[in-house]
DNA sequence: TTACGATACGGAACGCTGCTCCGCTTTACA
DNA sequence: TGTAAAGCGGAGCAGCGTTCCGTATCGTAA
């Protein structure tokens, strides 16, 4: 094989700068786009906003299921790089812990929309639950941790109860207005600072 | 209110026979085409069925979601009046149960597509589902004891949970022509069979 | 730097679908 | 039997997924 660089995410032979752009264009928009409109997003709606031609998007993700799964995957690197920074960036832990609690909500809608779009009883299915499990996992509980140190947050809440609990609050969003889900992880978030932090009103 | 009717199914104060007659026209058709090309059949295909026109389909049931709970509740209805009369027609009461439990595979390809019409969560569903459950569980208890009373089955199998098992077995079997649920039905009842029944190879 | 083949792009066009609307038919009732 | 109302049928519209091919862009070798 030629320079297959050095066990990268792309193991393509060479591709032409464009073409990796558009993907990367491509992958962006149609994040944003799930969150509006949902994972059934009219694919021109996608095109239009990526600022791609119909004939790109088709041939980089022939099918809506591939789009989805590259989406995911990628919101899921994403939101695991996006853990340590903000740790960095934010001004506390429990304000990096809020700010990444919204990406993850973000991204549940394409987690959820995968049920719909893929088989769910799949074996690719499977694989992208346990990665995705695998990858942010670790993420959450450095999260959690820091604010636990901090004594920003109690401590004693499990890392994947928090995430199963959130996923869950977030199952059946599309289509009810009256039903927002981040209000409600927002009290859960309440519900985990320390009492002292805020004060007794 | 004018003249109600006697607490029957349709609660309508006095509607035209055409009407009424193009009603069943429907459901039966919507059944049919649900089963051949499931509950995502194109609208037009089961109006063309029921020897209907579109507006006539649309003005019925003003929703998708509307048809397929009207075909459910007239499913659940048939299937509960099959099993008495099966039990009474057909050669032995074992004979009955195999074809009661091909009417109920048929059945569940629309309960199944009820998941993905309405929503899960709603009251509606749930009140379909203990629907489903109240009357059908009967039934099927009444054909396992009778084929039980004739030696034809061996005892002790739970009737809900051999309406679970049937009803897990159909899930997923929408576009994969390599899975027939109704083959594993079949080795399911033939593991029912009592062992003197086929003779032990 | 230039020229050229390969690669990727864009969007018009097609077929299929859900849904509406209105002229015509059938029904029920006096 | 005559008439108003209720119901019917299907053409037509808008939106979506998907294909296809002329054109633009890129990487490379001279």
């Amino acid at each position: 094989m030629p320079t297959a660089g050095h066990s990268g995410e792309v193991p393509a032979p060479s591709k032409r700068a464009d073409a990796v752009r558009n993907q990367q264009k491509l992958l962006a928009a149609a994040a944003e786009v799930f969150v509006t409109s949902g994972v059934d997003a009219p694919i021109r709606e996608i095109a239009t906003r990526a600022g791609v031609g119909m004939g790109t998007i088709y041939r980089h993700f022939p099918t809506r299921a591939d789009l989805v799964v590259a989406v995911f995957r990628h919101q899921v690197e994403a939101c695991a790089e996006a853990g340590p920074s903000l740790l960095a960036s934010a001004g506390s832990p429990l304000a990096a812990l809020r700010q990444w609690i919204d990406l993850f909500v973000d991204f549940l809608v394409t987690k959820h929309g995968l049920a719909n779009t893929v088989q769910p009883d799949s074996s690719g299915f499977t694989a992208l639950h346990t990665y995705f499990l695998d990858r942010l996992l670790p993420v959450a509980e450095q999260l959690l941790d820091a604010a636990v140190d901090a004594g920003e947050i109690r401590p004693g809440t499990q890392p994947y109860e928090l995430m199963r609990g959130i996923g869950n609050l977030c199952i059946g969003s599309d289509g009810d207005p009256r039903y927002d889900p981040r209000r409600l992880v927002a009290l859960l978030l309440q519900g985990l600072q320390q009492p002292q932090t805020s004060r007794p009103e």
